[in-house]
DNA sequence: TATTGTTATACTCTATAACTATA
DNA sequence: TATAGTTATAGAGTATAACAATA
């Protein structure tokens, strides 16, 4: 069943019909991408800060918050549990005393990579056993799903 | 910048390569969605039991909660919450007076309606400032992302 | 005995309100 | 006064353990 039978796969072009399926195609994969999380016991909201933090470079509970449209009482806790866990460090800020930096250690950091490798591993695989035609496919949707994602 | 400037997204097709730019496309895609939440002041867990009984007919509670990945008492939960609310009902087994059969109203048939479309309107204007070659694009790229989800 | 579903209880994550320290 | 961050407290969702009813 890989190329003959797929009847409600390629329906009428239309937007909304489209908007349906590719709604749910993307919502399961990213569960399933989700699901592959390295062996650190974290949660979602503390990946996605530490993940934050490796890719950006050290910042404030303030401004994490606002970029995980979070509340800052709940970052509070969230930098609290990953201070803990040894996975970030909190310094004073240099011009401010009001407020902290916050930055990835290096357990930290391998921690964001690992996971990252992980979801790449998982997904790889299952790319590698796609047609080249397929693959090209993947990516020009990649390019497309980027754009939508950054309007 | 829309075809001559795009020098990550189409790389070697390798899957390794593709794989890294798939997964943060596809993150960032579902995060925006999941952002997109509709008026119906129900949680994901409300909705997402509401929707498939909508889609698969009647089930009992031990069913639901196998199917997402929720211990029995969490669904006793969220089955009393939609009782309450009027979405659902609950009714005898016809055979085994230990289980119960839960279905939806036309209440609950009609929010579920209500807000997939709510859902799937932000993403079709989306779609539809596209080129009909790149839905065409994307409704490829649907299918594709199905299957390796459902692998 | 085994299975279905519920109740009792606790933990996690998030929120609002009130407080402290600094600008 | 205004802002950054924390503490206090509450609500929603999920989990395990113990229990009742039925097979």
């Amino acid at each position: 069943m890989n190329a003959a039978t797929k009847p409600r796969t390629v329906p009428r072009a239309g937007a909304a019909a489209l908007a349906a399926e590719l709604r749910i195609a993307v919502m399961r994969a990213s569960r399933r991408l989700r699901a592959e999380k390295s062996d650190a016991d974290l949660s979602d909201g503390q990946y996605s800060v530490l993940a934050l933090l490796e890719r950006e470079g050290p910042s404030t509970p303030r401004e994490i918050a606002l970029h995980e449209r979070v509340q800052p009482p709940s970052m509070t806790r969230t930098l609290t549990a990953l201070l803990e866990l040894g996975l970030v460090t909190r310094t004073e800020h240099p011009d401010d005393r009001r407020q902290a930096l916050v930055a990835v250690t290096e357990a930290g950091a391998t921690t964001v990579r690992e996971t990252r490798r992980r979801r790449d591993a998982w997904l790889a695989r299952r790319l590698a056993a796609l047609t080249p035609d397929e693959r090209a496919v993947l990516a020009r949707a990649t390019e497309i799903l980027r754009r939508i994602a950054d309007s």
